[in-house]
Order: structure tokens, then C-alpha cells, then sequence
DNA sequence: CTATATTCATGATGATCATCATGATAACCA
DNA sequence: TGGTTATCATGATGATCATCATGAATATAG
């Protein structure tokens, strides 16, 4: 059954969506290679057509999200909206299609350094995205002003995902906002 | 082999303790019961006789682990040295005797329920303890502000974590500590 | 002091999983 | 167009793992 190179492209490309958002919902390891192939129309046969082992296809997995993290970013202009969107019930609650760092910096830090790499790779970019994205503001540093907004994001979202009930989440995501956001300046 | 019910005790502590360590270590899914109950000195066969299940263990751990979080939080009085210290590249690096928070509020959300709500109800003693210890100021509730404090400071070693390189390691702790023991007010 | 119940060790069991082997099909190149 | 090669499906394979079964040993109750 050989395919068009065409076609062979679509599948490697589904491939990579798949996992990226079953990764970001579940986590590397409770997702096995046949749930992927089978997400994106295979079967687990075809999978080491196109990809050296799970860890590379982790790893582009996370490039490819995080690359699409920073380019969303780069492309808005309304910062607070974006803010809001981050810090809603909705994203805590679709892990699948949100942020793959709030989603999977939990898990990094113990997959390989072909992984690893990855991530930290991407944050940079991402973070030089923000920074650029933001600006100076109050003596501190674009680049400082970034990093902290990411830890408070990300920080909440991964806090309010663990709340059973939703008034424990409101309230995190309430402060993350009001602390973004704030009285005075954004 | 039956063993005296003050050694049986020691026993169950012992794995208890252990498994402790090693979730936040390699998180739930990487670590066996064999390698639980070794690191407690027993076998994989002693462990049901204490445990109904491994997801039954994971929630005590958490429901231990955070316990004595709170208590620290309770006992401390100093709390610019509490956050330095949990800012610091050797929490970063010491992932199995540091904070559950940072450690495991990745995972929680796709374990059971037994699990997700052992954390949960763990996470507001927690804040509750802090909230506690800080206080309100400039007229910020004191809840607030200990789950933002949570946040921020969760969010800093997580993603610090991530990262391969000290040089961005460093930043995100320091930017983190700017902001909770900043320009002017702790 | 004896009978019983409990704790632990050894050793299945069945499930899950990443990865590999094989063969069929059809694209692509000469 | 025919031979070659790449892609996919089916079906191992070997490892890992949670959990259960069994038996030995001894603490503890009576």
C-alpha cells in the first residue's frame, strides 16, 4: 500500500496534530502510539515510517504547538483579551488544544533530552515572543515582564486544573486576572 | 513472616514516605510498586496488605506530603527566606523532597478521582495556611493573595524546570523573586 | 501454650505497550 | 511501462506493570 508523497506528508502531518493534542490531554505516557495512528486515520504499522521512536514525535510535537504559541502570540493585539481567554474556564478545562506549556511542563522534565530540549527551545522562543509582545513598562525589563506573566499564567491555569470544585478554579483564575490585569496597570 | 503491629506500622510509613519521594521525583506513572516497596525495604508482595491500590497510596502520599507543607507554611515565620528558598536552583533540582504543588499539579488532573480530589482538598489547606500567614495588604484580600503568591511561585519552578540551560533557569527564578519580595513590599 | 489471624516473600497472570518483521500494494523513476 | 522502492496493515515480540494466589512464619488472642 504505498501512498503519494502528497498523501505520506498529510498522514506525517496528521500524525503530529494527533499527538499534540492527545499529549497535551493525557500526558506522554498514558498515550500509546496505536491511540495516535489511529486519531490521525492509521494503524500503529505505519507509525516508524515517519518517526524514529515516541520521543522524536514528542519532541515535534512540541515544537509544532509551541511554534504556533509564539506565532499567536506575535499576531495579537489585544493583550487583554488574551489574558482573559488564557485565565477562562474553557482553557482549564481543554487541555488538548491550550497551551502546551501549562499543559506539559509538568511532564518535561522527566521525558529525554531530545524532549527536554525541545521544550526548553520552544519556551525561549516564546518567551522572546511575549517580551517583544510587551515591552518595557515600570523600570522593569521586557523580557523579566514576559517570564513573570508566563509563570502567573501558567501557574494558574495548572493550579485551577487540579480544583475539584469550581470555586477553588474562579478563584485562582480570578486572581491571575486581577493581578494581569489589575487596578492600575496591565 | 508476620510482624508485630508496631513493625507493620513502620512498614506502611515506610512505603507511604517512599512513594512520597518518588512521585514528585518521576511522577506517578513512572514509578513502580516493586520500586516503591523496595526504596521501603519490602517487596511488590507486602503492598496490598497495606494499600487497596496504587491510586490509594498516590492519595495519601499527596494528602501527607501537603500536610507537612501546610505545617511549614504555619511554622514559618520568615517569609522572605521560605520564598528564596523555594526559588532556589536546589528546589529546582530537587524535585522529590520539594513542593507537591510544583511537583505534581501537572499530573493530578488525569489521575482518578480518589487522587484529583486528595490534591484538591490538600491545595486549600495549603492556601488556607497562607493565606493565613500573609495577611491582607494594600487592601488585597488575604486569599487572594496567598493563591497568587501559590501561583507565581508554582509556575517559576515548574517552568524553570523545563529548562536545559541554568541561564534561563536563573532568570525565571529571579524574576519571580522581583516580584514576590520586590522593589518594595513583601 | 495453642489456635488463629496477619504480614510478608515468591511467584504467577493478564494487560498494555513500544518496537520490529513481513508482506501487499501502489507510487515513481528510468 | 516494468522494476524498484516507499508506505501502510497485520501480526509478532519482549518488556513492564498492577494485581492476585499461595505459603511460610510469627505475633497475638484466648
Amino acid at each position: 500500500m504505498k501512498v503519494s508523497k502528497e498523501t505520506s506528508a498529510k498522514h506525517r502531518d496528521a500524525l503530529v496534530r494527533a499527538a499534540s493534542r492527545l499529549f497535551r490531554e493525557k500526558g506522554f505516557d498514558k498515550v500509546g502510539i496505536a491511540e495516535i495512528t489511529a486519531a490521525a486515520g492509521l494503524t500503529h504499522g505505519a507509525f516508524y515510517t515517519h518517526f524514529a521512536s515516541k520521543q522524536a514525535l514528542c519532541a515535534e510535537a512540541i515544537t509544532r504547538t509551541s511554534r504556533r504559541t509564539a506565532e499567536a502570540v506575535k499576531a495579537n493585539t489585544d493583550w487583554r483579551a488574551y489574558v482573559e481567554a488564557y485565565l477562562d474556564p474553557k482553557h482549564v478545562r481543554d487541555r488538548g488544544n491550550g497551551c502546551p506549556y501549562a499543559a506539559l511542563s509538568g511532564d518535561v522534565p522527566r521525558e529525554s533530552a531530545l524532549v527536554k530540549s525541545a521544550f526548553s527551545q520552544a519556551l525561549e522562543g516564546s518567551i522572546d515572543a511575549l517580551a517583544d509582545r510587551l515591552g518595557d513598562r515600570n523600570g522593569t525589563a521586557a523580557r523579566e515582564r514576559a517570564i513573570l506573566s508566563l509563570a502567573t499564567l501558567v501557574g494558574a491555569v495548572v493550579l485551577a486544573r487540579t480544583a475539584t470544585d469550581t470555586g477553588l478554579r474562579d478563584e485562582i483564575l480570578s486572581a491571575a486576572k486581577a493581578k494581569l490585569l489589575g487596578p492600575s496597570k496591565a
